[in-house]
DNA sequence: GCTGGTCAACTGGTATGACCAGTTTGATTT
DNA sequence: AAATCAAACTGGTCATACCAGTTGACCAGC
């Protein structure tokens, strides 16, 4: 299969080379960043390009720059979004931050139960459609790569109608990252794609309203994912010491 | 109380601007924005100052721009983050969007108790500066704002040590949601702040690394504010009827 | 009739150099 | 020592030119 190249313009590397020094830690909260000509000279571009890199990482919360000031370097833990999460999830190193898989994993099994609670409560009407994913689920048993696309449906459609912007909003900075990591994930999550089951029993749980019952299905699904996840997480730790 | 004026760049103009016209609707998902050429017309600023804010909508994931193509409005639904949190807690009228600001209590109430059982599971030593802070709040007891200060102090410490960086990059956007209407809650999460009892609770549970304990404390505190608190919004809503 | 090439007219991306507007600094004055 | 003020920073705005992808109309050539 063929991708699309992926084509970054000099903005796009100069935002990326700074946000790099900031998440890294070489450049430390507090700091400040050199002046918007000096770093056109070290980056060998115009002011233009560094301009809009820096009201980029602005809009990131990872910078703060001020009229006539200084631009200085935020404590980004304490001011960005979620969003930032999939660029955490790579290392300086280009690896896979286990800890910060392991902070997703945690998020995702918390957000999980709730949204499905929601959803019993005041979602039902989408137990159609998520009843329709579910076939097509259980059509696919035997295609990983199908059924991890079904069931980020799967979740799409739920945190849709749990009506809550903010599980949405999260959920997106979630599926981000996962998409970063689908690839090795396939196998990893076979337990949790192909257990049926349960998915359907989520659906029936929210069909019939039963709030407590979807939260536990749902809880209980996360939690085989997780487990496994973990595991393989705690075997990469031990392996890099 | 003065507080510093905000001044605004022409790019943040601009910027703020766009966002309303997407966030509101009157930009549909999947439109083309007018050319940057144009847009400088329309807004009577220099290009620069449109390429900036589109980059700002860009990083915030509002729009998505093609090198020789067009810009087209996102979905911001199902692609921004959880910063877009604080936007869209103000409806285009600059009243307080009820469902929203649902969608962020049920948020705070998920994250909280699992942030307060994993702080248990491995963040025991929060447990010292966390009851200085308890401390602190009985000794303010009567003084709701600084109540409130010192609550955020509360869970600000219970995040970090809790480890997750998601739940500490959620937070950061719950926190900044909760700004925009401290003033507002003062009175209406009295009950919540004056239950020192429930932090004390909480705090022992860390202390004691009963993660169960900790995780139904939090969870019974938040309910006692997020109870009166959708009170409040059924009220609002039922009036605006 | 289809493929593939060419060209013009879009679109956004980069570059330059000038100047405006706040902030900081430090020498000067009181 | 404290207040003053002007240079020398900093970022913000601007106009203009040109580079570089994208699109679609048009026109060979098989």
């Amino acid at each position: 299969m063929l991708k699309p190249v992926q084509k970054k313009s000099l903005s796009d590397s100069v935002f990326e080379q700074l946000r790099a020094e900031i998440i890294s830690g070489r450049m430390e909260p507090g700091s400040t960043l050199p002046g918007e000509r000096v770093l056109c000279e070290m980056l060998e571009v115009n002011r233009g390009a560094v301009r809009e890199a820096l009201k980029r990482l602005e809009q990131a919360r990872l910078v703060s720059v001020q009229h006539g000031g200084s631009t200085t370097v935020l404590n980004f833990r304490e001011t960005a979004g979620t969003d930032l999460l999939s660029t955490l999830l790579v290392t300086p190193e280009g690896e896979l931050d286990t800890q910060v898989a392991r902070s997703v994993m945690e998020m995702r099994s918390a957000l999980a139960s709730d949204i499905a609670r929601l959803c019993a409560k005041r979602g039902r009407e989408v137990a159609g459609p998520l009843a329709e994913v579910v076939e097509q689920m259980g059509a696919n048993r035997k295609d990983l790569v199908a059924l991890q696309a079904l069931s980020l449906s799967f979740w799409g459609l739920l945190v849709e109608a749990s009506g809550n912007v903010a599980y949405q909003l999260a959920f997106n900075s979630l599926r981000d990252s996962y998409a970063r990591f689908s690839h090795l994930l396939t196998r990893v999550l076979a337990d949790e794609l192909t257990d049926l089951k349960n998915y359907k029993a989520i659906c029936e749980a929210i069909a019939a309203g039963e709030a407590e019952d979807a939260e536990f299905y749902s809880r209980d699904l996360m939690e085989i994912g997780e487990r496994q996840i973990v595991r393989v997480l705690d075997t990469l730790d031990r392996v890099k010491e």
